[in-house]
DNA sequence: ACCTGAACACCGTTCAAGT
DNA sequence: ACCTGAACACCGTTCAAGT
């Protein structure tokens, strides 16, 4: 951008955000510069709202190192001061929404399953609203105190069903799991004309198989497509909720440990 | 995971069977034009083919198109008369790689469970040769035969166990969401000492939590990160089976159709 | 300690022009 | 019909040098 030289000059940053001259108007300023007179100072807080304001401006694939930089009227390298590489900065970003999740259902009144159900909800609902990031959160990992309110939520809700802990713990994973990847699905489906032929593709493939070779697929090819994606979301979860509560763990030695190797 | 070396042998070959990598390693040569002393007409299959082979040897992430133009002299703007887009190929690798699931079980005498679970590990085992492939699975939409072949397999399991054919309609879904995902993980975590600081910090996170802010984290600490992952992984099929099976459709009008978007 | 310019080593995709 | 060079518009990350 042109006005980046405007501020090259970095002496009159002070900690309040005042610069030395906040003056002299241009005609040809870009919009997006407009309304912001001063360059505030880089902090972490400040860079990860720039990109989830970008993100839900421009969508996730232009969250990058130097788009952000642009918006920050500064260079790239300098976010390097406060975030260690992309995937850390997405990590960020997802935490941050997850703030979004809507977790009242877990201290409400009524049936335990219907409020797990009304979180998990909640928090497909969010990732929903971003296309791109839950595809992320399929293998990020988070560890801000967002994403730990909704586990602990996740298993509090389980505890208070009678779901033996063990299951829980493991179960936790599988419920999250199937709220990003459903997310996720969707997203894609959202972006592009693309993913629409891509799709498209799809089922033309179940419809187009042979009953001779396929006879389970023939069978079923409109069960495979078919359902309201609310109701197979809510057909899911309570599978889910139910496969949890009935299947007891092994018996492992209890301290092994995973690794992400 | 340490048996994955064990598989990394080529399993899938060009339809002329030109891979370029069968023999004579030589020291100095660039490994990449070793063995190619005429330039072969471009086809599809050729292309899938040698994407396939940098995939094994350099990761997805150097799976670009311009990588894969020099593979095969030739400009990247040439690919693009046999593949839309650069999501296109990676489908075209995913569909080629399932072509090594063993769905051999399928037609194998036994309990239909166990059968089934053997699939869908393999389908697991085949995944985590590739890292970053599962990661691209869970968007991907691939509609080859092989992925076809799959389903099939999955949905005639079912069928024989008895489970009502609507609920294996919609539940293959969350198997092989489930087996892909937990593959995307591991993958991921294969990556680098990067994602490894990653966990370390989702690890670290979890056990540093306050048991007064976060009781059921605080008590599951262990849990949460417990069992070998073969164990975490059966049980998680093991539930999604009895979850399946157990779980009735909601009543809908029949032929309501889910759309990408 | 924080910030920067500049560089290194890459990307996907398009398109007019060639064969 | 297929293939190409060249261009357009981008990337992540590092590092020596500045303040």
């Amino acid at each position: 951008m042109f006005v980046k030289n405007l501020f090259a000059t970095n002496m009159f940053v002070t900690v309040d955000g005042m610069t030395g001259h906040s003056d002299t108007p241009r005609s040809d300023t870009p919009r997006s510069r407009r309304e912001r007179p001063a360059k505030p100072a880089l902090t972490r807080a400040g860079i990860i709202a720039a990109a989830v304001e970008i993100m839900r401006d421009e969508g996730l694939r232009r969250v990058t190192m130097r788009r952000l930089a642009e918006e920050l009227d500064t260079g790239p390298a300098s976010l390097y001061v406060y975030v260690r590489n992309t995937a850390e900065l997405h990590a960020a970003i997802l935490d941050e929404l997850l703030g979004a999740v809507d977790l009242g259902p877990v201290r409400a009144e009524g049936d335990w399953r219907e409020r797990l159900e009304a979180v998990l909800t909640s928090c497909v609902t969010v990732l929903l609203e971003y296309p791109g990031l839950a595809q992320s959160a399929l293998v990020a990992r988070p560890s801000g105190t967002h994403y730990l309110a909704l586990i602990e939520a996740l298993l509090a809700l389980l505890d208070e069903g009678g779901v033996p802990a063990g299951q829980a713990a493991w179960g936790v994973d599988l419920l999250l799991q199937y709220a990003t990847a459903t997310a996720a699905e969707h997203a894609a489906g959202d972006r592009a004309a693309d993913t629409r032929q891509e799709w498209d593709a799809f089922t033309r493939a179940l419809r187009g198989v042979s009953g001779r070779t396929h006879p389970h697929i023939a069978a079923l090819a409109g069960d495979l497509l078919s359902g309201p994606p609310p109701a197979r979301l809510s057909w899911g979860f309570h599978m889910l909720i139910n496969g949890i509560s009935h299947t007891p763990r092994p018996e492992t030695d209890a301290s092994s440990e995973i690794s992400p190797g």
